[in-house]
This record gives structure tokens, sequence and C-alpha cells, in this order.
DNA sequence: TCTCTAATGAGAATGATTCTTAGGGGGAAA
DNA sequence: TTTCCCCCTAAGAATCATTCTCATTAGAGA
């Protein structure tokens, strides 16, 4: 994605537009897997050797708040942030720990049939997450 | 549960009976909701005043390692631990960030069903893990 | 009962995350 | 452009859950 482009994502958020915004949205953005804060960290200080820690975590919280961004908490407790925003499962591998998007329309409509039809007493549905444990072959 | 009752799990789970593991064991078993290490060394600490918070951890651990205890991770990154073993889902509330039970055999048939029919390319499935998240009403 | 090994208690150590504080930079208004 | 104000940032201290270390103790079998 090009600076415009992440600029735009990042003001429309209402979030101040900055360096430091930029380079960690951008790692964000071209991850691969779900990094930590501390990976995010790693990977933005080739960009910006002076970036310090507590603002890699503060930025990834208003990026959450803003909703342009997801976080999920990871199996050993780690927080774990996802530039994917559309509904989306995880495959949590026991071997290697890795955590991978399991995409699938077909069980998100699924589900979505399912809770539409069996509602939950006194409880309102925001979002389901499904995490797929097990391990690669 | 009576001793004998919980002294056999613990026994067929391959671990030595203890006082400690007793009373922990029981704690697990009484509680509704989905205790952290804190909450069960709060609990344990009226039938045993000197036990150790670091042997509450390792005690939950062997649990979790001998199958009779379940445990998971919380939004906050926190421990929860579960003595229920069935296949069941929980239900987040982001109001008051309990976690509760829901059990639903239709919701566990149908996500067998969906996943006997869509293998995952080399991924082999251990187990599904939902939290559906949302409010209480 | 005796012995051996695993379990326990106490507290130090670790690691991820949050908080505090002081300094800096950008936008709005004149 | 200049000033003011507020938000952002850097650095590191503080916090909190969890794990580790190690000396002591207590089960289970001989």
């Amino acid at each position: 994605m090009n600076i415009e482009g992440i600029k735009n994502i990042i003001t429309e958020g209402g979030l101040k537009f900055t360096h430091q915004r930029m380079v960690i949205y951008q790692a964000i953005a071209e991850a691969e897997n779900h990094p930590t804060a501390e990976r995010v960290f790693e990977q933005v200080k080739s960009d910006n050797p002076s970036i310090s820690l507590g603002t890699v975590y503060k930025t990834l919280d208003s990026f959450v708040t803003a909703g342009i961004i997801q976080k999920f908490v990871d199996n050993k407790g780690v927080m774990r942030f996802d530039g994917v925003l559309e509904a989306h499962s995880h495959l949590y591998c026991k071997k290697t720990n890795e955590i991978s998007d399991y995409k699938n329309a077909d069980l998100e409509s699924l589900l979505k049939k399912f809770f539409d039809k069996n509602q939950i007493e006194d409880f309102e549905i925001d979002e389901i997450s499904i995490v797929i444990k097990g391990q690669k072959l």
C-alpha cells in the first residue's frame, strides 16, 4: 500500500497522521503472520531507529480503538495484531505456535444462520471468534 | 464431589494424590465461573493456609497436562481454568468481562459435519474453540 | 519403618504491558 | 509568520501474571 493510502486509513480512523503511525500501520498491513507488539517494534526500528516500544503499544492500541486493525490474545497470553478486518477464523498449530488465517464464507454463513435461529437467552452477539487448534502436517 | 471421587480423578490422571491437589481440584470442580490461578489460590487458602501460589500454578498445569481440566487465555491475557471437559463454547461479555459456558449439541455437530466435509489443507484439527463475544442484556 | 523421588513453599526472576513524566511538533487562530 | 495549546512521543520505571530456583517435606512402595 502507498503512503497516501495509509494516510487515509489513519486519518479516517480519526487519528492524527504521524511518521510513527505510518510505519507501524505499514508493518501490520504487510505482515503475513499475526505479529506481536515486540515483533512490530523490531520491524519498525529499521525505518525509525529512535522509536520506543511504548509508542508501538500505544499506537497499536489507538488503531484497535479506531477500528482500523484487530487484536486478539494468543494461547500464551501475548497480544497479536491483525490488519485483516473481515470475519475470519484462526488456525493455531500446537507444534510451532504459529497462527494463520482461515477464511471460509460457507462457515461464516453457516454460523450466521445458526445463531439467527438459535438466539442465546439474554445475550446479544457482537462477534464470533473461532480458533481451530491442531497441527500442520 | 466426595474425596474418593476426586482422588480417583487425580490418580487416574497419573498424578500422586496430595492434600494440595485435592483442594485445588475441588475448587475448580465447584467453581461456577472460570477462575484464574489467583482466584483458585484465594479460594484454597482457607482450607490450606500455607499453600503457595507457585504450587497452585504448577498443580493447575499438571491437571491440564493430565487432561483432567482445561485451560484457556481470556481477552486480557490471563489464564482461566475450567473443570468441564466436554466440548462447549464460551460467552464473553464485553461489559462485565464475565465468561460463561454455552453448550449446544446442535452447534457441535454442525461444526463437526462442516469440518468433516471441508478438510483444511495440510492441517489436522484437534479441537475447535469458539468464543461468542457480545453483551448480557 | 525406611528410602527415594516427586511435590511443596517461599521468594526471586522474568516477560509482556502499562504508566509517568518531560520534552517536542503540528495545526489553528491572529 | 508567530504564538499557543494539545496531542504525540521517548525513555524508563512500575505493575502484574507467570515461571523458576532451591531447600525442605511428604507420599508410595520396598
